[in-house]
DNA sequence: TCCCTACTCATTTTCCGCTG
DNA sequence: CAGCGGAAAATGAGTAGGGA
């Protein structure tokens, strides 16, 4: 594999924000096989990684909040996976050991943080914590659990609006007589004016574009969707 | 416009050193 | 000495840039 030490592309996806391979840390987090396979299948289930689901609760709860939340702990005695090397010089061999998460995160974070930032992520998957909103007088821990929820809303809309600006920036403007030329229909799907792009071409644009101004989504425009729906249907009758 | 190369990052697999 | 855990190595996916 390569080292990581490019310089170009390095700079430039630095410069992306993306962040670097250095500042993170990977991370073995022992824990049930239980509570494993329940994060496991809640990453799957939201097409994302271990690693993403972790730092997602870092990034939006207050460090107090997770400290707060009882660590799932580690495996019982009898709780152990075992894993057959499938090469080298041990292959065939198999290994007993305590059941395992392993995700690439910033430095300086502790395991049980870790498990207890993941069981807050099952809470949430299992709307735990969504029942606890409507008693959150009830005691302590339903009190922290809505603070947690609140936290997470309050970010979540804080990036929705952010993300609001950012694509109102970048979109095309509605044109106000609606869509009615070839070339109105490629700039509002902001192709060069007299190119000809292939049918897959315009269909991945519209897909790409559908997913940001639908009605229905959180960055949705009415106006902006009607337009690239004229433009859509203006190109196919045109043809390519 | 397409393809190849170079590169980063995430995930999986393996191994080595520590501990009981 | 075997079990265990941390982390390095291997592998795969994705992307940008440049040249044909």
């Amino acid at each position: 594999m390569t080292n990581g030490e490019g310089d170009g592309g390095d700079r430039q996806v630095q410069e992306r924000g993306i962040g670097d391979a250095a500042h993170k840390k990977s991370y073995t987090i022992t824990c049930s096989s239980t509570f494993r396979d329940a994060i496991i299948g809640l990453a799957e289930s939201k097409r994302a990684n271990v690693g993403d689901i972790a730092r997602s609760v870092v990034l939006l709860f207050p460090e107090t909040i997770i400290a707060a939340r009882p660590d799932p702990g580690e495996p019982a005695r009898d709780d152990r996976e075992t894993v057959v090397l499938k090469s080298g010089a041990s292959a065939g061999k198999p290994w007993r050991r305590k059941p395992r998460l392993q995700a690439r995160l910033a430095p300086g974070l502790t395991i049980p943080f870790l498990r207890r930032a993941l069981s807050i992520a099952l809470a949430l998957a299992r709307g735990h914590l969504l029942l606890d909103l409507a008693t959150p007088e009830k005691n302590s821990q339903r009190a922290l659990e809505v603070t947690a929820q609140n936290a997470l809303l309050s970010a979540r809309t804080e990036e929705v609006t952010r993300l609001r600006t950012i694509v109102s920036a970048l979109s095309f403007d509605p044109l106000s007589g609606g869509v009615e030329t070839r070339d109105q229909a490629l700039f509002v799907l902001g192709l060069p004016p007299g190119s000809h792009p292939d049918q897959r071409v315009i269909r991945a644009r519209f897909r790409a574009l559908a997913t940001i101004h639908h009605p229905d989504g959180e960055m949705g425009s009415h106006v902006r969707m009607s337009q690239i729906n004229a433009a859509m249907e203006i190109l196919r009758r045109g043809g390519n």
